[in-house]
DNA sequence: TTTATTAATGCAACTGAGTTTCATTAATTT
DNA sequence: AAATTAATGAAACTCAGTTGCATTAATAAA
């Protein structure tokens, strides 16, 4: 179940994914520091996410990272695609690249993350 | 630096690889609690990695995962293959499927980690 | 508009994977 | 056999993420 109320706290968070492409749950607890509590930042991101508004993965070091989706619902996540890591500066790009995901005999896919880490083109 | 001393810690570790293809570190303390202190686990893994013996990877929830290498040497981590983690019992399998990741313009690769999550073989 | 309902929030305490410090042990060298 | 130092164990710590519960505020009902 998501976001059922129009609250505050779902604004502020929408709002940060505005400028850049995705952001760690760390990164936004220490920019909204002053304005929502880190539990609250948690639970929305978790909501928007059920609704198909926001998808999440994980980054270097498990850390959990929110992205804006393009082509999802409430029922599927369909915008998969893979998201680049710069191992020198932390900074976390969608790439539009699709990845071929093979089918898997004998198994059922339910989803599937493509990390790429290396420099990106403001370190190189 | 990897391993320099030919220990019974690091016979102990390298026999768990021996039956299954992937086995996670808390998976690895819960095993070995009365043989090696986890503080050992997590160092002898490192070294192991480093050796080019091990690879790592997270699955799910940021977990710590290892699998023996295939073509890895010392100076660089070459066996590049998806992981496959069952979300129903928590298994994970190395797949030998290569997976085929695009150029990035302006950017450079280091390493990229797919993992695949869905029910495998046993759970469907 | 006021009142009632309950989703959403904040706070504090907690959980658990992974790390650090440091004294002790044991593999290797001399 | 003694000296050296890599490796280990134990305890305390770090920190991302979670849980419980009392309070607040968005929405529905009166």
């Amino acid at each position: 179940m998501g976001i059922i109320r129009n609250t505050k706290s779902v604004k502020i968070l929408l709002d940060e994914f505005n400028n850049r492409d995705a952001i760690s749950v760390i990164e936004l607890i220490r920019r909204l520091n002053s304005k929502l509590n880190k539990t609250t930042i948690y639970r929305v991101l978790d909501k928007l996410e059920d609704d198909g508004i926001l998808h999440s993965f994980l980054g270097n070091k498990g850390i959990k990272w929110y992205a804006k989706c393009n082509d999802c619902s409430v029922s599927a996540h369909n915008d998969v695609h893979p998201h680049f890591q710069c191992l020198n500066c932390g900074r976390m790009d969608c790439l539009p690249e699709s990845i071929d995901i093979p089918k898997i005999s004998n198994r059922e896919i339910i989803h599937s993350h493509v990390l790429i880490q290396g420099t990106c083109e403001l370190c190189l």
